[in-house]
DNA sequence: TTACTATGTGAGTGTATAGTAACGTACTCA
DNA sequence: TGAGTACGTTACTATACACTCACATAGTAA
């Protein structure tokens, strides 16, 4: 594995785990039905507005979502969407562990 | 946002951060060719064994890979592949943020 | 100007994660 | 039985990350 491959691998996995954190995960599933506020974000996955601050930082510099102005507030969008049919492949895998979990006890 | 809802958004988001490091995703790609050992796996992303091991263990845990016995050899193969799809994504992401970076080039 | 609102940011702290070296285990073959 | 191979695991250090508090900034409205 040449270095310009790992390089690239480094930046994917960069645009992967700004996705995977549980409030960033939540944000990202709000901003699903249009753009927010860092005000309403905060409020609706009930952390500091501080803290939404800086995970809404982290998605904003992986290029998964995209801000603009209005007034006083910032506006957050989705700017990739497709992250979210994602979500759907993970969906699956925890069923595949609910099962194994279930066969695991059947054998007990 | 309720307690069961936070539950389900770390459970998503520890898959997804399971696949979140360059290593790792340097493994599923290249067991999109099918099942490979430990060993391989080391020779081809160029890490130590025993650090393979252990990115190993994170995909098994987080249920993206399965596991069998062959012999001496483990051999590890992708469970759930949609999660290759998402790569796709990935990819569209980091184009776009290549070419929000040469606008901005373009007006300095 | 002053007060208020929405937001970003620096500093500090605690916790989680990555990587490595050394050791233990399980299997194979002679 | 003993040597060798393919792994996993433990213990350790270094680094990265999440969170909070306090403060800075920018717009708004009186």
């Amino acid at each position: 594995m040449n270095a310009e491959t790992q390089r690239l691998y480094r930046l994917k996995a960069e645009v992967i785990s700004a996705a995977g954190h549980p409030i960033r995960l939540a944000i990202l599933d709000f901003l699903r039905d249009g753009e927010k506020c860092v005000c309403d974000i905060a409020r609706h996955v009930g952390a500091q507005r501080s803290n939404v601050s800086r995970h809404l930082g982290v998605l904003l510099q992986a290029g998964i979502v995209e801000q603009r102005k209005d007034g006083l507030k910032r506006i957050y969008a989705l700017k990739t969407p497709c992250i979210l049919n994602f979500l759907t492949c993970v969906e699956g895998v925890l069923r595949a562990r609910a099962k194994d979990a279930r066969l695991v006890l059947k054998h007990l």
